[in-house]
DNA sequence: ATGAAAGCGCTAACAA
DNA sequence: TTGTTAGCGCTTTCAT
């Protein structure tokens, strides 16, 4: 070995380290390193050889600062045991692949200020755009958002007022298409069972929105049932036997998301209920779980990972092109009745 | 409103900008930004007013290069579509929120070179620490990690050559324990069910122990299947479904996970098959989706959690203290039989 | 308790 | 095609 071997942590390598290596000037090293502007193929060999041989890493903040360019995107999620998220996260990794940008994720569990501090945090990087979920924020976090001079997306939802571009599904509209779809099918006696999230605003649109789609038909929900924080499979389950056990009349149960929906789903299996002849069930998201139960549960696809591509896609944009911003691009999410809704 | 509403990204605002609506030095400002050193109240006052109402956001670029010193920390993992990684992602988090550091994550898709590519990109931010999934990279990325000069943290897995510390269980520990365990519970004819992923060390770790724990009672594993993407819980079911047609005469089924583990699971109980009696069933990882099916898969947990936090925990102590590094942390899986494996 | 000067490692703009 | 000169917006250090 040439190198000595000392643990000790020895100052980074430097441009100048690479240009006295190869006895290039730091300018042409700059260059060669970004393939940028014309070097001569001589001078640019010699000086890879020498930045590999030493083991050199750009240091990317000097970059940044210099050129006042920064290839990051951060993104901000609620939350990361969703898999909903993932699944998004997957979507913007997978565009923003090959487009020299890259994700810079932050969580804020469902918690305005966290996300407050999240982009406050994550704007002092100055990266070229914003992916957040939702279109509520603090007044604080919307006037960062406002003033960050970047192109800024708000995803998974477009029911609200978007800060510049929005790419998502219309919860409410969600919410009041199932609706429709279930009282189609004869069900009347409603109950619903979701979350006790007051910072999950979708949950609460498509709740709204279920609401009002049975209000068209005079119905009204017959009973409601909350859960927070553990296992969504048993809950779900544990759920479902309350409810019925408080409201035996029961029809109808919509799950504000497919895992409580699967865990009820699980419950009328083991205990013989007839299902979708006795009681109807359905469920939000379209997770891919489902495929793997006896019986398909009646959902929503809320087309996570077209979300993130999409999101992705118009930031990819600005940072190529100069584009306007303030794109709404509103997905749709298609209702699939599965073995748990009764067939017309 | 008093500023102007021009949709035009303007210059974003810096330390000087405070400086002169505060009429305090630069200097000053930055040492109340940073509450660093002796400032009067009154100043402290005047400037963070001041910094608020022209919502002025530090530039940590330039921060990071004059100083420096960089809060962040790379945490590279191969998917977040698996769940366990969101669930040490989440540790991370939760153990970082107060440090001052904040994690930044990448994806490589279990691929050697993708791992390669989003480290080199990750070290060219200057980071304070690592956390990198797994002990096998190529030569190149070994190579960086070795002389990266700051905190490296392999974590998952305990069961190789780590480059600075490791924090993890032995996976091929967790293969024979569970083997033993099966082998005492009387099952003889063992079928394995697992992914194809060939960079998948873990679980080709775990299926190495669990035939060497095997072969300690003189037992061959009888029969196998693979599959490789698509639907954990479904693939679970197809391939249980396989490899029971080919081999009836099998009395127990080991899956690489928990997910494809349950498709086997519900498999059996839609089919009649009497579990644990003519065929028991084990998992692994420890999913919170188990506790919701009607009969516990038998598992052992995989410390994901605890694995993030001590992670984060040792690259924190880095950044306080000047700690040694080269820690070695092993934690140790419990068995938890469930209903699926026979009681002696 | 506050300020002035120098420079972190790189790149834009220009010169040769 | 290559090199030179000035910063980028902060923080360090030293002076006041």
């Amino acid at each position: 070995m040439t190198s000595e071997s000392t643990t000790e942590s020895r100052r980074a390598l430097t441009l100048r380290d690479v240009s006295e290596a190869s006895g290039v000037s730091e300018m042409t090293v700059s260059r060669v390193l970004r393939n940028r502007g014309d070097v001569s193929d001589a001078t640019r060999e010699k000086v890879l050889k020498a930045a590999k041989a030493l083991g050199y890493v750009p240091n990317k903040i000097a970059g940044a600062l210099a050129s006042q360019r920064v290839n990051l995107v951060a993104v901000i999620v609620p939350s990361l045991s969703n898999l909903v998220f993932p699944e998004v996260l997957g979507g913007i990794s997978e565009e923003l692949e090959d487009s020299g940008l890259q994700p810079v994720f932050g969580v804020t569990n469902y918690a305005p200020e966290r996300e407050e501090a999240v982009l406050y945090e994550m704007l002092s990087w100055r990266p070229s755009g914003v992916i957040v979920a939702g279109l509520e924020h603090t007044p604080a976090a919307r006037a960062m958002l406002e003033n960050a001079g970047i192109p800024i997306v708000e995803i998974m939802d477009v029911d609200g007022n978007p800060v510049d571009s929005v790419v998502g599904i219309s919860h409410r509209r969600a919410g009041i298409e199932i609706a429709r779809a279930i009282v189609k099918a004869g069900y009347r006696k409603i109950g619903f069972l979701g979350t006790k999230m007051p910072d999950d605003h979708r949950a609460r649109k498509r709740l709204e929105g279920f609401e009002a789609g049975l209000a068209e038909a005079g119905i009204e929900l017959a009973d409601r049932e909350f859960y927070s924080g553990g296992s969504a499979l048993l809950k779900g389950r544990e759920m479902t036997e309350t409810i019925l056990k408080r409201s035996p009349d029961l029809d109808f149960l919509y799950y504000s998301n497919d895992m409580i929906g699967a865990g009820g789903l699980l419950y009328c299996l083991d205990n013989g209920i007839d299902v979708p002849g006795k009681l109807g069930l359905a469920g939000f998201n379209g997770v891919e779980l489902l495929d793997g139960l006896p019986v398909r549960l009646a959902t929503m696809d809320a087309c996570r990972r077209e979300i993130g591509r999409r999101a992705a896609e118009i930031i990819a944009g600005h940072s190529h092109s100069g584009m306007v911003g303030g794109e709404r691009i509103e997905l749709t999410p298609t209702l699939q009745l599965g073995d748990t809704i009764r067939r017309a």
